[in-house]
RNA sequence: GGGUAGGUGGCCGAGUGGCUAAAGGCGACAGACUGUAAAUCUGUUCACGAGAGUGUACGGUGGUUCGAAUCCACCCCUGCCCA
């Protein structure tokens, strides 16, 4: 690379864009080039995201990346979204190494929908560009692909963290899954990416879309920002899919997405206030102070409040707070409870086990064995008992935070 | 192609003819305590049935046996070693 004298603004700008991500491999001078590279051409940086159609719902954890990508289209920058049309037919190996079930396409555009619906919620789609990689993947054919497969050898395929402890434990691993990275790699020739973002779970992937781009002839192939990914509410596993009882939706109602926030670990609240909201550094600085002192749910208490307006409004934050407080906190019996309509009297799990598909009949039982059954607040641990029509309109609660009405 | 070790409930893993709906752990759910945090303690964890019980289940299909996760045959899948 010739020697080019980078502009103070650029190299300022690059480190407000690198804010608490990994930039490679350049880091952020490489950056701060691109950056007024572009600007001297006048010709916006191609920023790639791929998406995994797989499964449709976008959570909080995904919202890092997409947040930080939303800054560089706010400086003029283009967006390209990739949908994982082409290699959700794989599955990416890392975590689970089960092949998934591949999806038709039809189920790939039906999720990507709905996807866009939610992206729409952080990033500006309109302006964005979205394409589906199966639109190149499946036409490449067989010599295309071993041309593909060529610019890589076995050892650096293998130092992919994943495989490389699959192979350690003697555990499988198809050749169908080498093509993964592959094909990710090769998406970034095709959209000709200068940035890709990821979370640092795809370090492997996306540095390997820098080294293809390059041996396809790419003069300034692309850099890849990682992100911290967001442990789940549990506080310990990355927040993803394969979990979702650890996810927060963004189509999670709001008094579930304030609820759930309460239910995160106090160690990490920082982090969630630094990776999720737009919060000043001095603030942050502040809260880390605070924390020390104050009681940790307070603090959480604005989280949850501050999370739950940006994505659902300030009215909705607000009922969202005072429901909590009232049901959770005051134990009181929430005010938007689904009724149903009893005309004769029904036995206890007959009632919930109509209501609710998702649990099995035993499992109710053991929820009233347990005493997690309550009928208008008092404890009701035989699940035979009869409702009447006289004693209408009754509230069953089942479980921590499970209500009907029987009206 | 040859040899060898395996495939058990959401996961890991014990179990080599009846006492096995299958030890133990993890996870999950619930109760107590709380701040819908953590930690801790207790209980539950295939389905149906109020219950006695019934049905289904240890990779698949057949078989032996009064009785099979466990023995036999064939098949499918995976690891490792050799070629």
């Amino acid at each position: 690379m010739e020697t080019v004298t980078i502009k103070k603004e650029f190299l300022e700008e690059a480190e407000i864009l690198a804010r608490g991500a990994e930039v490679l491999p350049g880091g952020i001078e490489e950056l701060a080039l691109k950056l007024q590279k572009a600007k001297e051409e006048n010709k916006p940086l191609r920023i790639k995201l791929g998406m995994d159609p797989s499964r449709p719902d976008l959570h909080l954890g995904h919202t890092v990346v997409l947040r930080k990508v939303k800054k560089f289209q706010e400086l003029g920058h283009k967006i390209i979204l990739i949908v994982g049309g082409g290699t959700a037919m794989i599955g990416d190996p890392s975590g689970k190494s089960d092949t998934r079930p591949s999806l038709t396409k039809e189920q790939v555009e039906e999720n990507a929908k709905t996807y866009f619906e939610q992206i729409s919620k952080v990033v500006d789609v309109d302006n964005a560009e979205i394409v589906n990689n199966s639109d190149w993947l499946f036409k490449l054919n067989f010599v295309d692909m071993i041309k593909l497969a060529s610019k890589v050898t076995v050892a650096q395929i293998m130092t992919r963290d994943d495989f490389a402890k699959r192979f350690a434990e003697n555990r499988p691993i198809s050749v169908h899954e080498f093509f993964y990275p592959l094909m990710q790699a090769y998406d970034s020739v095709v959209v000709d990416a200068d940035i890709e973002f990821g979370g640092t779970d795809q370090r492997f992937n996306n540095l390997l879309g820098r080294d293809i781009q390059a041996a396809y002839g790419k003069e300034n192939p692309q850099m890849v920002i990682l992100l911290p990914l967001l442990e789940g509410t549990d506080g310990v596993v990355k927040m993803s899919k394969s979990f979702p009882q650890h996810c927060i939706s963004l189509t999670d109602s709001p008094n579930d997405m304030y609820g759930k926030l309460m239910s995160i670990s106090d160690n990490l609240i920082i982090k969630y206030f630094a990776l999720l909201t737009d919060i000043s550094k001095e603030e942050l600085n502040k809260l880390e102070e605070e924390i020390k002192t104050e009681n940790p749910r307070d603090l959480k208490m604005r989280l949850a409040y501050t999370i739950t307006k940006m994505y659902n409004g300030e009215q909705a934050a607000n009922q969202a707070q005072e429901n909590f407080v009232k049901v959770v906190q005051n134990k009181e019996i929430p005010d938007d409870i689904p009724e149903v309509k009893v005309s004769e009297a029904v036995s206890l799990i007959d009632f919930i086990s109509n209501f609710d598909k998702s649990l099995s009949r035993g499992d109710i039982k053991r929820l009233a064995a347990s005493g997690a059954i309550k009928i208008n607040g008092e404890k009701q641990p035989n699940p035979g008992f009869i409702i009447e029509t006289n004693t209408l309109p009754v509230v069953i609660q089942y479980g921590k935070r499970k209500y009907i009405k029987g009206v």
